[in-house]
DNA sequence: CATATGTAGGTTTTT
DNA sequence: CCTACATATG
């Protein structure tokens, strides 16, 4: 109870005129519109107070609703400021919060959703993809990727929801569509039509509703219920909308409701049409419009005192508005008397690319020695993949930060860890997962034990857990006990019971103890046991299977279990989005480089037929300014934009174009030095020089010259050293794919092709297509991806076949077998063996021509040769390799050879493309397989991992590191 | 100037 | 896997 008046009699004194009109104007519509910093949102909250001072209306009779959950955070928090713990009994809601809160309180009037619980995005995620793979389509399910306009799908659909469109309204309208206008682009549509219904079924079978139809179902509701409506109104006598700019129509349509039964309502309405940056997801400029054309009498309030920034900022924010092609209203706001500096906005091109985190690091380190408190630095990035380096850059200065964008407490170590015991100790037939689970240190199985399992199931083709199971090894069948007893509890108890079992009892936990940072992971493992207890509360019944069925799910769709962001006090790092509403002395606008932050290329999978589409180009730059605009004005005292010059190919980067839109005269050109290696650095990396001994290095070392050598092999290695080392050198189990299959069945068809040929007899294309049929008819596959795998097949092989079947070449090899061609190690006793089966070789004038199949999308030649960003040159290194052995073996010379694509290009048209390899080629390549070749016989890669921070292969490796 | 081919890149948010 | 843009080709 202590000075809650004096605070609020404080602040009330210091509003200017125009504010203590909208704090005192508590009856009737008022709408505020007003720049950043102008005490929108301060007016807001001591409005509240007002209300509450001035009139016998409680805490709960008022309703304030905004966007997001942080607006929401905010307001409380403010409001709290002045009014103390009563703030916490004012309805303070985002609008599908108030929409749910409405629905759990009255569930008699909302029978669709009556019992149902909401639908998270991975719930939608998950039904859209059911319906896909269940039914028969073309547009939207690619052969090599079906799921891959999933996550679009769900999208499309929130707009339709939106847009309050049912399927069957969406099927009706796409009849009057041309499909011969764009026939792809209509069957696309067509088939999310079908989609779309399938999807609207199982929500309602699976007793569900999404965000759509919180507030959907909330406006029907209002519409149709007088009586709910009026025992709302009656309740809510105060109404206020903070950052309305943001709301779209549905939720403006709820204010509206809400208020229906004045002429004048109590409707208090507060945004900035110049900081509207979710017009992607249905937000409408014309929001203030609208209600100025609804409520004619309403008192309309403009500020243009502002209170947070200097004029320096500010004029560097109007100038930038000025640059919209869109008509709003650009007051120049007025900074207060005080807060005139100059050198306010800085510009800081970061030479190197990979310096601009360490460049922001450094300034932030400059700002907290003179004394800046951390957590009135920010900085503002346009998307959350931007954040890693930053933070880490801070972390590498011991400075705290706090991290407003998702961080996936599964992708910790020691989570990992935990995910790999519940997928091996629930599927321990499957062999794959429990060949990650023997990797795990709590089963006590020795490295050389582990490799010898792994060995004995690859040379007798049983199944890992049998060879486990008839181990006579101590630690093997002491572990196989274990296993089975883990299994058993998994499989019969419940949710938490089984997770609570496996990390008690598996030696899980005294790991975690033992561990690097207990602490951490302590609370990360409380992450994740919120998450278990989430989702159990809402699957009674399900059993731990189920729920990796789940995390399946969040993963392959890049969804993770949120971290719980760590206390107050450290730089906020959030993107620019997030930080709407909030203010900081200094921001750091980091990444601002053009086709980042402005002039982002636009891609939307579905056209949906009903927006007018004309103008969207120009709306989007727009749309991206005012996201830059608000940005900028979160500033109080300096804002930096960096970017760094070149891109990490040595590429040069163009500033933002929103940068040359600021008047130049206001803004400073950082003076940035020349990067010196920081003495931090050398010393960490001679620590990770001084190499821990690698476990059974002699086991591993005679099972690579036993192996032998391929140019998988090599391939693999180069992508990443660890999957060459579990997947080429232990064999560990994997899945095989539709792919392999499919592929496997192509070699096989084309196989009796070419024999055909090559003996002169007349080639059957039906006969062809049957020795493919056969092949997918034996591999286990689900019935309707054999029924897709034969269609694509048979499409491929006949027109391939068609192409190809009047110069079938007479003298050839199929499936040409080299193996144990001797490779000498420079400084090694041993030879590496290496081996190659060439798909086909076709004799030709002194020599011969090498050709592979390759049954995926056709790649250009650069692809191929390695020469483009994206490509791996894997083919390129392929025909080199098989020259390499083909010259070692002394029987052919090879004269050139050719990768053949065996899927048509968009014309229909098979592309083979041939190349000849040179001597020099094939040196080249001899010498990369030296180096490859001595870093695994010395094991000298054990302490590297590959350039993907998400590969499966070096997270595994993490985890027998430990051991 | 029209068409073909090659290449890079691929959000932001709401319970 | 799709699309926009840049570059090459006729
Ligand atoms: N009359 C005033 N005197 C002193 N400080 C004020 C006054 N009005 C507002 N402020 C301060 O100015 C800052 C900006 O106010 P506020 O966040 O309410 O602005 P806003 O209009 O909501 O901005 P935004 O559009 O960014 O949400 C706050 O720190 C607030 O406390
Ligand atoms: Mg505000």
């Amino acid at each position: 109870m202590r000075s809650e008046k004096s605070t609020f009699e404080t602040l009330y004194r210091a509003l200017n005129p125009r504010q203590r009109e909208a704090v005192d104007a508590i009856e009737g519509p008022v709408i505020v519109i007003a720049g950043p910093g102008t005490g929108k949102t301060q007016v807001l909250t001591l409005r509240i107070a007002n209300i509450l001072k001035r009139t016998d209306v409680g805490p709960e009779g008022i309703l304030a609703l905004t966007f997001t959950n942080s607006g929401v955070a905010a307001m409380r928090a403010r409001l709290a400021e002045i009014i103390g713990s009563a703030a916490y009994r004012v309805n303070i809601y985002t609008f599908h919060g108030f929409a749910n809160a409405v629905i759990q309180r009255f569930p008699e009037y909302f029978p669709r959703i009556i019992g149902s619980h909401t639908a998270d995005r991975i719930d939608s995620l998950r039904l859209v993809e059911r319906a896909v793979l269940a039914r028969r389509l073309k547009a939207i399910k690619p052969f090599g990727n079906p799921l891959y306009y999933v996550s679009s799908v769900v999208k499309a659909i929130e707009t339709l929801k939106r847009e309050n469109m049912s399927p069957s309204a969406f099927a009706a309208l796409l009849r009057t569509v041309d499909r011969a206008a764009n026939p792809k682009k209509y069957e696309r549509n067509r088939e999310l039509a079908l989609v779309y219904r399938a999807y609207e079924e199982a929500l309602k079978r699976e007793r569900l509703y999404d965000y759509g139809d919180m507030i959907m179902e909330l406006v029907r509701v209002l519409v149709a219920e007088r009586e709910l409506l009026l025992t709302l109104e009656e309740e809510y006598q105060y109404i206020l909308a903070d950052e309305h700019q943001d709301a779209n129509q549905a939720q403006n349509t709820i204010l509206e409701l809400l208020g229906s039964f004045h002429d004048e309502p109590n409707l208090f309405i507060v945004g900035d049409e110049k900081q509207a940056i979710y017009q992607f997801q249905g937000a409408s400029l014309h929001n203030f419009l609208y209600f100025t054309a609804r409520f004619p009498n309403a008192k309309i309030i403009e500020l243009s005192e502002n209170y947070r920034s200097t004029q320096n900022i500010l004029d560097a924010a109007h100038s930038l508005a000025l640059s919209a092609k869109e008509r709003l209203s650009h007051v120049r706001l007025k900074a207060q008397k005080q807060r005139r500096q100059k050198e306010s906005v800085i510009l800081a091109p970061v030479p190197r690319s990979g310096d601009e985190p360490d460049y922001v690091a450094s300034e932030v380190e400059k700002l907290i020695g003179k004394g800046t408190n951390p957590g009135d630095i920010a900085m503002l990035y346009r998307e959350n993949s931007d954040m890693p380096p930053f933070a880490a850059a801070l972390a590498a200065r011991g400075i705290p930060s706090v991290i407003g964008s998702e961080t996936d407490v599964l992708k910790t170590p020691a989570l990992a860890e935990l995910l790999i015991l519940m997928r091996g100790a629930v599927h321990m037939d499957d062999d794959r997962k429990l060949a990650e689970l023997l990797c795990l240190p709590l089963t006590g199985i020795p490295a050389h034990l582990r490799y010898m399992l792994l060995a004995r199931a690859a040379e007798t083709h049983m199944s890992l857990y049998l060879v486990l199971a008839r181990a006579t090894e101590p630690p093997a069948c002491a572990f196989s006990r274990r296993l089975s007893h883990l299994n058993a509890v998994s499989l019969t108890r419940m949710l938490p019971a089984s997770i609570d079992f496996l990390v008690n009892e598996s030696g899980y936990r005294e790991e975690v103890i033992a561990g690097d940072d207990p602490t951490g992971t302590i609370q990360k493992l409380g992450d994740f046991f919120a998450e278990v207890k989430r989702y159990s509360a809402r699957h009674p019944d399900h059993k731990l299977a189920d729920f990796l069925d789940y995390l399946s799910a969040l993963e392959t769709h890049g969804l993770s279990i949120p971290e719980r962001a760590e206390g107050r006090g450290g730089v906020r790092l959030m993107t620019a989005h997030g930080s709407k509403g909030l203010e900081f002395d200094y921001v750091f606008i980091v990444r601002a480089f053009h086709g980042h932050f402005g002039g982002r290329r636009v891609r939307e999978r579905f056209d949906l037929p009903m927006r007018g589409s004309a103008l969207r180009e120009e709306i989007g730059v727009d749309d991206e300014r005012r996201l830059f605009y608000v940005a900028l004005t979160r500033s109080r005292r300096r804002v930096t934009v960096s970017y760094s010059v070149s891109d990490d190919n040595g590429g040069t980067l163009l500033p933002s174009q929103f940068i040359s839109e600021i008047d130049s005269r206001l803004v400073k050109l950082a003076s940035i030095p020349e990067k010196k290696v920081p003495q931090a650095l050398t010393s960490v990396s001679y620590q990770i020089a001084a190499p821990r001994p690698v476990p059974d290095a002699e086991y591993l070392k005679a099972l690579f010259f036993e192996r032998g050598f391929s140019v998988t092999h090599l391939n693999n290695y180069l992508a990443c050293p660890w999957k060459y080392f579990f997947v080429n050198l232990l064999r560990i189990p994997e899945a095989k794919s539709k792919h392999l299959i499919y592929g496997s069945a192509m070699h096989a068809a084309l196989k009796e092709l070419y024999d055909r040929g090559s003996r002169g007899e007349r080639v059957s294309a039906a006969r062809i297509i049957r020795i493919f049929e056969e092949n997918i008819a034996r591999a286990p596959l689900s019935p309707l991806e054999r029924e897709e795998a034969l269609g694509k097949g048979k499409r491929s092989l006949s027109g391939y076949i068609a192409q190809h079947r009047a110069g079938l070449p007479k003298d050839i090899r199929i499936e040409y077998a080299i193996h144990g061609v001797p490779f000498p190690l420079e400084g090694e006793s041993h030879v590496v063996r290496l081996n190659g089966i060439l798909d086909r070789i076709t004799f030709v004038s002194d020599g011969v021509l090498v050709s592979d199949y390759k049954t995926g999308a056709h790649k250009s030649r650069n692809e191929i040769v390695g020469k483009t960003k994206r490509a791996d040159g894997n083919y390129w290194r392929q025909l080199v390799f098989y020259k390499l052995l083909l010259d070692e073996q002394g029987t052919f010379k090879m004269r050139e050879g050719e990768i053949a694509f065996v899927e048509p290009d968009e014309k229909g048209r098979y592309r083979t493309e041939r190349f000849s390899v040179t001597p020099e080629d094939v040196s080249l390549l001899t010498r990369t397989m030296q180096e490859v070749l001595r870093a695994i016989a010395s094991l000298s890669f054990w302490d590297q991992t590959c350039s993907d921070p998400d590969c499966e292969y070096c997270r595994l490796a993490k985890v027998i590191k430990k051991s």
